[in-house]
RNA sequence: GCGGGUGUGGCGGAACUGGCAUACGCGCUGGACUUAGGAUCCAGUGGGGCAACUCUUGGGAGUUCGAAUCUCCCCACCCGCACCA
């Protein structure tokens, strides 16, 4: 017998024959279909994470499995190279560059991952930060721009003062930096925004067509892009005639607004105070509020408060006067920043009503009750009848919705609309290590597409990194000073660069076609595209998930690919934890991939984190779990080597005839086929399917010490470790590498078939049935396979114990379920 | 507050369309082999009871011959969103 299972030797030896073979190189090829395998590719921190072998070891038994079911599997992995930690090291230790940094990080990761013996097809790496990608990046940026789907304007945005840059409206949470928890200021600032909003309505509806994506995901989604439909019409300012437009989804309580609302911000508030005895306190209300941190703003837990500014609207409906007001929940960046008021049916605008003893007025009565305004603690926003509202009483609110909208709409008082919470996506980010946005300034010509032919637009090595709230760019006047493309004149680039998510919304593309001289190859593209299935943590479900589903629409629109929709099945994989938390550094709960590794090997790693849990569902660290899938790979290895000797020139089992031990052995083998295949092609439960393959080898060890030597079938032996090899390969890729050999396969076992199983091995002739007494169970019994309701009646029936415990008892019914059970209900 | 999810032995988790609850693994107990065992193998392992038996899937009700699974109410924890008019 072969020593002892050396996995460190053979994981190496493996590694190193497989990369010499180029045994995980694709081509496009028309006899198979394809599958595109993707999981989400990591930023280059220096080493995995446990989370990273997780999301990796899952994607590889995908594209391993579905490359031995036939399949021309695309298995990519890359580098989303760019990003701040890079530069806050540079920062931090001022020796070394963020692309020294990082291309060493990505070479460290890059080593650990092919220790862990992964399928990946290497010739298709990319990185986001080399210039022969993100010349690409920038052409994508070049084709929104010319397509009207990237501009410039002034806005509000968010600062991180910490990162010292601007953030995306997704990338602040709580009003915190995502990134480093820093409270997030508002600045104005000049910037570059993508045009997502353009395609929210797609976006949202689209949806639908993912019947592979985590319903969770998608309600995220939809969440944000936040779709309402009302109507905008126009209260017009008492006396001095200003329109103030108001959106609203409840237009069926417009009767019922008894004041209007603006945003501290709108410009009304300080036109309309000037002057007035109102001015000074308003405008001291409004400072105070704007000076309020994000966060403390648009926190719901915010007390309201308000402010009259003196002056008074016309409600458009029914020609009332009401005040106006300006409050802190009023936000001027949703709708028109102006709401009417109406307390009886919202909550917020009773609040706001009973503390500045603002009227109440009912609109909507519910069915077969009387709400009173003077009592009103709970605003009744559902559905009713109308009252109060003049031509429209009577009807059902959501009927008069219509009505009151058509009305609208025919006087031309407003019109119906469509709002989204969603925003443009702001991609300027004042920091160096990032694709420079290709845009030149010049005095005569304005912002100038940097040509085409002229790209990359590179990022130069020397400047200097201070976090100064200037892009570092503006540092090295090579790079910032230039001529324009379009008169020659002296000019200046742009020195903001790209946000990585910019970078990361077409990585999958960029797979299709690493080498492409142009951004990637139709052809190609269109041959591999959708992903097949994309993997990775549910952190993604906003970011970066609808980014490469905007870039992906606007190809499609643009007709540079077949396909509307990237990912065509998701699956988000739960949490590393340990001790019942999250793993991270912080709380000094990790454990390091490349330990486990050089202990146990990776055959044992990947093991362990697939069978610990189902992969959508958070898992528990153990040692002592590793320990035991260390243990069960050493079982097989002692079992195929037991083996091998004797199996030398044994032909295989061929369907000749069994006695009983063997046949339950082919059972069990044939049974755990079918389990592994089922639990794999249908729901991805891999530790199912490996708890299958255990029990498979339980069955051969017991055969094997059950069975007298010389009583052994050993063609049957044969079939059984021929399966068991096949089946967990994707699992284990280097051990079952070894054993097939040992077992006289030829070639890899990695492009061997999967197996199939045998139904006639998995018929049974005895089958074992329960017998149950009123629904309990009292007995079992063997029986014939097969048998009919009457005769399982009649076997159970003539049992001893059902006889004593029938005695004096009237038989009321027999349930049957047929080789399975016989419940008896008596009185 | 709204939305989504989870709740099963000492632990991770099984149970597919309602049909043997606790597969598989860990841990634990006992034994075998051994100078030794942290290697390996065998047996046992939800609770109560000497036993026949009985109780048990977060709690409570219901549907059903039969419920972890379906329906209703409640509880706990996790995640996401949160003044979006």
């Amino acid at each position: 017998m072969k020593e002892r299972y050396d996995f460190r030797e053979l994981e190496a030896k493996w590694q190193e024959e497989w990369e010499k073979n180029l045994l995980y190189k694709v081509t496009e090829r028309g006899d198979k279909p394809k599958y595109y395998a993707l999981e989400m590719f990591p930023y280059p921190s220096g080493n995995l994470h446990m989370g990273h072998v997780r999301n990796y070891s899952i994607g590889d038994v995908v594209a391993r499995f579905k490359t031995m079911q036939g399949y021309n599997v695309l298995h990519p992995m890359g580098w989303d190279a760019f990003g701040l930690p890079a530069e806050n090291a540079a920062i931090k230790h001022g020796n070394v560059h963020p692309s020294e940094w990082t291309w060493s990080n990505i070479n460290n990761m890059r080593r650990q991952l092919k220790a862990m013996g992964i399928s990946y097809d290497w010739a298709r790496e990319v990185a986001t930060c080399h210039p022969d990608y993100y010349k690409w990046t920038q052409w994508l940026f070049l084709l929104l721009f010319k397509n009207g789907l990237a501009y410039k304007k002034k806005a509000a945005v968010n600062w991180c003062p910490s990162c010292a840059t601007v953030l995306a409206n997704e990338q602040v949470v709580d009003g915190a930096c995502e990134r480093c928890d820093t409270i997030v200021e508002k600045k104005d600032l000049e910037q570059w925004f993508f045009k997502i909003t353009a395609y929210a309505d797609r976006l949202l509806d689209d949806l639908q067509k993912l019947p592979g994506w985590p319903e969770k995901v998608k309600i995220m989604q939809q969440n944000w892009i936040g779709r309402s439909t009302g109507v905008e019409f126009n209260f017009t300012v008492e006396n001095t005639g200003e329109d103030i437009p108001v959106f609203t989804t409840r237009h069926d309580t417009v009767f019922g607004a008894t004041y209007l609302v603006l945003a501290p911000e709108h410009p009304l508030v300080e036109k309309l105070t000037a002057g007035t005895p109102h001015e000074a306190k308003v405008r001291e209300f409004v400072q105070r509020v704007r000076q309020l941190k994000e966060m403390e703003r648009t926190s719901a837990d915010t007390e309201k408060e308000g402010i009259f500014i003196g002056a008074y609207a016309i409600n458009p409906m029914n020609g009332e006067q009401v005040p106006i007001w300006t409050a802190n929940y009023v936000l001027m960046d949703y709708g028109t920043g102006a709401v009417m008021g109406v307390p009886a049916h919202d909550q917020r605008d009773l609040d706001f009503s009973r503390k500045y003893s603002l009227p109440v007025r009912i609109v909507v009565q519910p069915l077969g009750e009387q709400l009173d305004p003077e009592t009103l603690v709970t605003a009744y926003d559902e559905e009713g009848f109308m009252v109060n509202s003049g031509q429209f009483n009577g009807l059902p609110s959501e009927e008069a919705k219509e009505r009151i909208a058509d009305h609208m709409e025919q006087q031309q008082i407003g019109r119906r609309r469509i709002n989204f919470r969603l925003r443009d996506w702001l991609i300027s980010r004042q920091r160096y290590w990032g694709a420079p946005i290709p845009i030149v300034y010049c005095q005569g010509c304005g912002a100038v597409p940097v040509p085409e032919k002229d790209l990359p637009v590179e990022l130069p090595l020397k400047v200097e990194f201070k976090p100064t709230g200037d892009s570092p760019l503006t540092t090295n006047p090579d790079f910032l000073n230039t001529t324009c493309p379009t008169c020659g004149k002296p000019a200046k680039r742009e020195t903001d660069t790209m946000d990585t998510f910019v970078d990361s919304s077409w990585y999958f593309l960029r797979y299709c076609s690493p080498d492409a001289p142009e951004v990637y190859d139709q052809a190609k593209a269109n041959y591999w595209m959708n992903v097949d299935q994309y993997i990775g943590g549910v952190e993604h479900a906003i970011l970066h998930l609808m980014y490469s589903r905007f870039f992906v629409k606007v190809l499609y629109d643009l007709d540079w690919l077949d396909y509307e929709e990237p990912f065509q099945n998701l699956l988000t994989q739960g949490m590393v934890l340990k001790d019942g938390g999250k793993m991270s550094k912080s709380k000094g709960n990790t454990v390091s991939p490349e330990e486990i590794i050089a202990k146990y090997g990776a055959d044992t790693a990947r093991l362990f984190i697939l069978f610990a849990a189902p992969p959508e569902r958070d898992l528990e660290w153990s040692d002592q779990g590793v320990e035991g899938c260390f243990r069960f790979l050493n079982r097989v290895w002692r079992l195929v080597y037991n083996y091998v000797p004797q199996l030398e020139g044994v032909s295989l089992y061929q369907d000749e005839e069994l006695d009983v031990e063997a046949r339950n052995l082919r059972r069990a083998l044939h049974a755990g086929v079918k389990k592994i295949t089922d639990d794999i092609t249908q729901r991805f439960n891999f530790n199912t399917g490996i708890s299958a393959i255990m029990e498979m080898v339980n069955a051969l060890y017991h055969y094997k010490d059950q069975v007298p030597q010389e009583q052994q079938y050993l063609p049957l032996v044969k079939e059984g470790l021929w399966l068991l090899t096949h089946v967990l390969a994707p699992f284990a890729p280097h051990i079952t590498e070894e054993m097939w050999q040992a077992l006289g396969g030829s070639g890899s076992i990695h492009q061997r078939p999967w197996p199939k199983f045998d139904p006639a091995a998995l018929v049974q002739d005895q089958v074992t049935i329960v017998v149950q007494i009123n629904g309990k169970v009292r007995d079992r019994v063997q029986v014939p396979a097969n048998l009919s309701a009457s005769e399982m009646e009649q076997e159970v029936m003539s049992m001893d114990r059902v006889i004593r415990l029938l005695a004096g008892k009237e038989v009321v019914k027999v349930i049957p379920v047929p080789d399975k059970l016989l419940n008896i209900v008596v009185k």
